[in-house]
DNA sequence: TAGATTGTTAATCGATTAACAATC
DNA sequence: TAGATTGTTAATCGATTAACAATC
C-alpha cells in the first residue's frame, strides 16, 4: 500500500487508473469532452462506484450535470501516474522476449522510456536494438547511475534472475518488472511485479476446461 | 470462482498452485523427497497457513512428522492443473511478441503446447515458426475445430483484438490470454486473462517513485 | 422543480491469517 | 512423552459495493 498526498492507494487502484487513462485517451481522440462514471465503468468493466472511488484519489472532480471533464481527468491522471520530466527504464536480457518488449515500447511512451538495455552476450552489446543501446551487464551500475534509472525490466533466464535483481538493487533500482519464473528476494522498499506468462496461461487453460460460475 | 470436485477454487489459488508446482519441481531435481508447509511457503513468498489451505484443494495430503511428499504433491498438482492427454493452444498475431512467446513455449511444456499460430500477413502464413505452423486467420475456425483447441493467446494490435476474440469464441475457445491493451467483451463462460505490459510497467514505475508501506 | 450524478460513508463480501484439536 | 506439523474452523483484514445526502 502506497501513500501519496496523505491518501492510501492500493496496487489494484493504480492498475485501474492506468486503464482509465488509456480509455480516456481513446474518448479524447474521438472528440468526447465529458464522461459519466457509469460510462467509464462500462468501458473498463468495473462498477460506477468503483470509478468514482478511484477518481477520488486523483485531483480532478466531476459535476453531477456534466460528469467528468475528459481532458481534466487525463491531466489529473498524468500528474498522479507520471514522473516529472519522464522516467527512464532499463531492460536486462535481450533475448526473444527482451527484443519484443524493446520493440513494443520503442517510441511509444514518451514518459516511460527504455533508455538502456543490457546483455551478457558480447555479440549483442555495443549495438542499438529497436532504438535502444545495448550495454554489457558489467556496466549496469555505471549506466543506471549516469542515467538516473530506478526501474528495471528483467527478461533473463530463470537461473540468472536473482543475480541480476541483486545487481539492479545495488545499482539503485526501486522497482523491478520480472518476467523470469522465480520469486525474487529483494530488500524492503523495492517493488517487484511478476509477469509470469506460463502461470497465467496455466490459469487460462484451467478455467477454459473447468468453467466459471459468474457471480 | 470455479468449482472442481465440489470445492471452490479462486483464481488466485490456481496461480499459487502453479507456482508451488514449479518450486516442487526444483526441489525434486535437487533430490528433496519431502517438504513442510513453512518451507514451501518461504520459497513461494506466502504464509504456511496459505500453503496448507491451498493444498487442501488438491488430493495429496501431508504428515505431521514428515510434511508433504514432494513427488505426491507434484502428481496431485498435475492431476488438478493439467488436462488429460495435453491441451493444445492457439496463438494469433505472429509479431515481435507473438514470436517471443512461440520461442518461449517451444518444446518446453509437453502438456500445454502452442500447436497453431495465425496471422493475417501472407508473408508469415504457410511457414513454420519456432516449430509451430502459421495459418492464415481465415482458417481459424477450421483449425481450432480440427485440433480441438479451446485456448487462445492474443498478440495482435489493439485495433484487431476484439475482432479476433470474437472469431476465437465463435470457433469454440473458452479461454483467452489477452496481451492487447483493450478490455475484451466476451460471452459468459469464456475466461479472459489480461496481461498488459504497459499497465504493469506503469505500476512498477509508480511504486518505484512513491515507495510502499510494508504491513 | 424533478431527475440524475457526484463524493463519501457504511455495509457487504471474499480472501487471508490466526488459532487449535488431531496427529505423527 | 514432548514437540512440531497437519487439516480445518473462526477471526481478521482489506477491498468492493450499496446507499444516500449534496449538488447540478
Amino acid at each position: 500500500m502506497a501513500v501519496t498526498n496523505g491518501r492510501a492507494v492500493s496496487e489494484k487502484t493504480i492498475g485501474r487508473l492506468s486503464l482509465y487513462r488509456r480509455l480516456l485517451n481513446v474518448l479524447r481522440d474521438e472528440g468526447t469532452t465529458s464522461v459519466y462514471s457509469h460510462e467509464l465503468a462500462a468501458l473498463a468493466g468495473v462498477t460506477a462506484a468503483q470509478v468514482r472511488r478511484d477518481l477520488m484519489g486523483v485531483a480532478a472532480s466531476g459535476s453531477p450535470s456534466r460528469g467528468y471533464d475528459v481532458l481534466g481527468l487525463i491531466e489529473g491522471l498524468r500528474v498522479f501516474l507520471d514522473a516529472e520530466g519522464g522516467q527512464p527504464v532499463a531492460l536486462v536480457g535481450v533475448g526473444n522476449l527482451g527484443r519484443a518488449i524493446l520493440a513494443y515500447f520503442s517510441g511509444r511512451r514518451p514518459n516511460l522510456t527504455i533508455t538502456a538495455a543490457f546483455d551478457s552476450d558480447p555479440t549483442k552489446t555495443g549495438r542499438v536494438i529497436h532504438g535502444c543501446r545495448c550495454h554489457p551487464v558489467g556496466d549496469l551500475a555505471r549506466v543506471l547511475r549516469d542515467e538516473g534509472i530506478r526501474v528495471g525490466i528483467l527478461t533473463v533466464p530463470a537461473e540468472a534472475a536473482q543475480g541480476v535483481a541483486d545487481a539492479l538493487v545495488r545499482a539503485g533500482a526501486r522497482g523491478i518488472l520480472n518476467f523470469a519464473p522465480v520469486r525474487l528476494r529483494v530488500p524492503p522498499g523495492v517493488h517487484v511485479e511478476d509477469l509470469d506468462v506460463t502461470m497465467v496461461l496455466e490459469k487460462v487453460a484451467y478455467f477454459a476446461r473447468n468453467g466459471e460460475n459468474e457471480a
